[in-house]
DNA sequence: TTTAGCACTTTCTTATCCAGAGTGCTAAAC
DNA sequence: GTTTAGCACTCTGGATAAGAAAGTGCTAAA
């Protein structure tokens, strides 16, 4: 355990690095930060935050920058959660109350919200189909040859796709189709949309086939890449100082680019039953690629739906209060508005009967 | 007009300076461009192109290095377009003969091909909806206050959006609904959604109008946000040496993200009707940001209708002959297959019939 | 018209020096 | 035992200089 006035020290160097992204001076603690203490009884105490590794120094006669594991201490232990002005906090309330249709509108608001107040690089993908529960599939006839599938999941999210076919399809074989899908699949998660489905449709009826084949290989297409990502803010992050380093501005754009979807979902849909806000410093991150950058990810859930993760990736020297505040606060707002529950894909609802909660059971 | 030395000096310079991103000497220029000159005959048309205006001087002691204007008489004038090899060729087409159901997955998957390929980075735009007419407009009752919109165009572009209600709504006002749009938007462009509607409805039906209302709101928000943009490859040009320089780093990035959307249909949607290919070199573009950039578009057309414009954006140092000549082949392979007329939208078709093309009309 | 030759210019690299900033340690003060 | 003043030591970063390398432009000759 720190004494407290090393927990101080510690928390001033970590602030001032976070705003200055300079070294920080026995000296400047002293005369910035008000630590009534003379500049060598400071260096001393910072010499023995180094030994336990909380601190690290670029050179001999440098100041002391925060290591990661320095940085981990203060996000556990020292860190303000309402580090938010009263500005902010009515912008992030304005910009979700706009009316949305659809989840992922949300999550896109809240990606780039979160990005105007933080001023960092921000990331959202889609809640995680795989889980999800069918609650109905429609299929509506668009032209003779084609096809467009509607995917409502119990938690509301919508997913549509279309599908071509080589031949004339009826719309008996449409209604058919939809008595199958519905039979078949409605309360299984959309991950069971792939083989199982097919040998039943086998047995089941073998004329319809060959219409049953390219609706199921278009749908698992269609679940397995149309996760939504959004990303916001990237060029912000290239006004940061880290960023003259032309290493970390290429890794940086690798990790945006190319496999961004992929990578960012493994990385962040990984901790599934904790709290809903994760801080992943530095080497803490699996992905070596990521050694000089922080992600903070938040989940977005509304009785225990998930609906999409937020994400802010920024340099290991970020300000951590901030942006967990600024999430803290959409999270809270969120919650209020109740706007992603499942009245979303438009049950009835009584609008001034507050008393009773309609769930589902 | 330039002799005929004088035009090999310029190109060797070009296609030198391409390669190797440094200034090109009159040396080099007759030991590895076999021109059969003394360096200082050469030296002497050098300084020539230059006061024309082709050539570019960073310093007393430098080679030589293109202008833009260099450039243009180059793509003009100079360049190969067969500079592609057989695997490349064979690549292009293999991706291209993907199965897809959607114009929009072939502008995709045409706009990673054309990254892959040139190794710079490349942004797919879909289709100038605005100008497309409607064929039909498709209203599905996904729950009972949840709406969802498909829109199909005559140039068999597809496009569905979801409308949330306040309140429910019946089977009756959807069927109302269908036939008021239909009737009203047959054949009428997508841009005439918005103010004429109403006006229409207001008097026509006066008990729908709390449905029609959010209904066109959504359709011309849907209309006007949703274009899609694809980008690949964004991390290629990062291992460019111009983007040793932060600025052009910072510049491009810049480019790319924020109002990107906006920005690159200005400007690529600018030149409506002369040839497919277009080259914007350096301060041709309208763009002040883009002054150290070249922007190569490709308008994908078919029978006259805009399928969606792909780009390829890279530093003025640009390959423009490997580029062009990827696209071009790209354009072939487009039209070859024909998979992306009309009968993308399910009108039948005899495909070992190539007697008659069945034109509408 | 072309070319050889050479002076001139500019960049790039390397070395050296010096000021500035900050630490670590020692010995004294509290 | 804890804190502090003082000072030697270390490392960076900017300025300056010198020399090598690369290329041009021009002149005079082929």
């Amino acid at each position: 355990m720190l004494d407290d006035r090393k927990k101080k020290i510690l928390q001033a160097i970590v602030e001032e690095y976070i705003e200055t992204a300079e070294p920080v001076s026995s000296k400047s603690l002293v005369e910035k930060h008000g630590i009534d203490y003379s500049s060598a009884t400071i260096r001393n105490d910072m010499a023995e935050l180094e030994k336990i590794g909380l601190l690290d120094k670029p050179h001999t006669s440098a100041g002391r920058v925060p290591s990661a594991q320095g940085y981990r201490y203060y996000v556990d232990e020292l860190l303000d959660y309402n580090d938010i002005s009263v500005q902010e906090i009515k912008y992030i309330q304005s910009q979700l109350e706009t009316k949305i249709n659809q989840i992922e509108d949300l999550t896109k608001i809240a990606t780039s919200t979160l990005s105007e107040v933080t001023h960092y690089t921000s990331v959202g993908i889609g809640p995680n189909v795989y889980s999800q529960k069918i609650e109905e599939v429609k299929f509506i006839l668009l032209g003779s040859r084609l096809l467009m599938a509607v995917i409502l999941t119990e938690d509301g999210l919508i997913k549509e796709t279309i599908i071509k076919f080589d031949e004339d399809i009826t719309q008996e074989q449409v209604d058919t189709l939809t008595y199958l899908f519905n039979n078949k699949l409605k309360g299984q998660p959309l991950s069971q949309i792939n083989q199982p489905m097919e040998e039943y449709m086998h047995s089941e009826m073998n004329n319809i086939l060959k219409v049953v084949r390219p609706v199921l290989e278009q749908l698992s297409k269609a679940i397995n890449e149309d996760i939504p990502v959004y990303m916001e803010g990237a060029n912000k992050s290239f006004e940061l100082p880290e960023f003259q380093s032309l290493d970390i501005a290429k890794n940086f754009v690798n990790i945006l680019d190319a496999d961004r979807t992929k990578q960012m979902i493994d990385i962040l849909d990984d901790g599934e039953n904790e709290e809903e806000i994760h801080v992943y410093i530095g080497d803490e991150n699996v992905d070596k690629a990521l050694k000089n950058f922080s992600i903070i990810t938040f989940k977005h859930k509304e009785k225990g739906k998930d609906l999409g993760t937020i994400a802010i990736i920024g340099p290991t020297r970020m300000d951590y209060s901030k942006v967990i505040s600024a999430m803290k606060c959409i999270s809270k707002k969120l919650g209020e508005n109740k706007i992603c529950n499942n009245k979303l894909i438009g049950k009835p609802e009584n609008k001034e009967n507050s008393g009773k909660d309609d769930e589902d059971g």
